[in-house]
DNA sequence: ACAAAAGTGTTCGTGGTACACCCATGT
DNA sequence: ACATGGGTGTACCACGAACACTTTTGT
């Protein structure tokens, strides 16, 4: 199948093989709650549980290409957030599977967003049942992984439409955190980040007075990134 | 090879298996350097460059423990610092191969390193050449993954010997992060963790007064975890 | 008018940074 | 005595946390 020189015929075919898959966490924020979207099984696993959409390398494809594609057949979103969390190995009645754990974050209101498939759901990361027991500890990894990375990175932000309103974004930080924070502090930490970009546009459809709406800055982000010298330990 | 149900089989047959090799990244401070361990590429490829030290998951073996394996068949060292880092897909003479990188860190002082094979060499990590250009790629990621994991927690005392001085601590921060730290801020901070248990030894060997040495409170760090709500987007 | 959320400033405490002098040891 | 690095304290500034009232809209 590939073409090699003989002497590394030799050394290549002697490498051991493993089964692999590429399994993808799809966070969206819904409701005010952070979700994620679970199929049920349809292989060889109890009917009951459910698990990541996840698949296989094809030939020549990079990892973060298999994810792309997951998530595109999953919900025809070509343009999301999506990167590596981590590799597990995890035991599996047909030998065991290599699984390379992804994140993605789409925005539920995304207007190419559809779910074709039959027996996908969007579930609530808080009351979370009947996951196929490793994918459960991928799961839990992967939302560990992202409460971290939120705090120090701006993904949050796939996660809201292009226009969002200050509110929207506590929210989806509460959501993800856990926690509550105060308003008015939200409000100046951003701010002074200089990185929200005021869209003029105001909420329409809310039953009070409507908030401004917001952009927020990627490109000035990725050009600000400064050195920041830590050692905090949190 | 497994013992599996006939109904299972199939669908276990049906997944397609990729090479992978477990890579291990293995950073030693020496001579206020960070120092990583490359071998001579003993296989294929070109006999004039370096790689990292690697190997093959043997049946029923766990990813964290592949890589400690290749760091005991490389230095002896069994219960060292191990953490994975991500996984790589490179294209390869022989067929593409999956690559789970790992991080070691060692103490080079330590009494039971042995460099046991021929061809293994410490390198400084600012002076690298004639790397296998994939490791090459590998060992940078780990390098900056190393750079961001030390601020925000207490890896680098795994490069230190139990007892140490501030000023060797001090170097290491500073080597790491390739930055210059005020030594009064440098210790003022560390005594505010509380972190540091003073052994009531000093240095000696040294041609000027001698520095108390310390240990890190590892048991400690771990019980005080705290919350820590940043949002700084470092 | 009322409900509901938007919008706005000040105070306080903590923690980071900058900075200079004396002390203990080995040569 | 001298050179080398160990050890200490203070002043300033930036940032996070706590906290209450007025404004705007829809019903």
């Amino acid at each position: 199948m590939n073409k090699e020189p003989a002497s590394i015929t030799a050394a290549g075919a002697s490498y051991p093989r493993i089964a692999m898959t590429v399994d993808c966490v799809i966070f969206c924020f819904d409701e005010n709650e952070l979700k994620v979207l679970l199929c049920r099984n349809e292989q060889e696993q109890s009917e009951k549980q459910w698990s990541l959409p996840g698949n296989f390398a094809a030939e020549h494809e990079e990892l973060d290409e298999v994810a792309c594609r997951v998530l595109q057949q999953h919900t025809r979103l070509d343009d999301a957030f999506v990167e590596q969390v981590r590799t597990f190995i995890h035991p599996h009645p047909a030998g065991r599977v290599l699984t390379v754990a992804y994140c993605a974050l789409i925005n539920i209101k995304h207007e190419q967003l559809q779910i074709p498939e039959q027996g996908l759901h969007w579930h609530s990361v808080n009351s979370l049942q009947d996951i196929a027991f490793d994918h459960k500890d991928l799961l839990d990894y992967s939302y560990k992984w992202l409460q971290k990375r939120i705090q120090e990175h701006p993904l949050g932000f796939n996660l809201l439409p292009c226009r969002f309103s200050l509110r929207e974004m506590q929210n989806m930080y509460e959501a993800i955190l856990d926690i509550r924070l105060d308003r008015r502090n939200f409000r100046k930490k951003f701010f002074a980040m200089d990185l929200l970009i005021d869209t003029g546009a105001y909420e329409n459809d809310v039953p009070h007075r409507p908030g401004r709406l917001y952009t927020f800055d990627f490109r000035k982000h990725e050009e600000s990134k400064r050195s920041c010298t830590g050692i905090t330990f949190l």
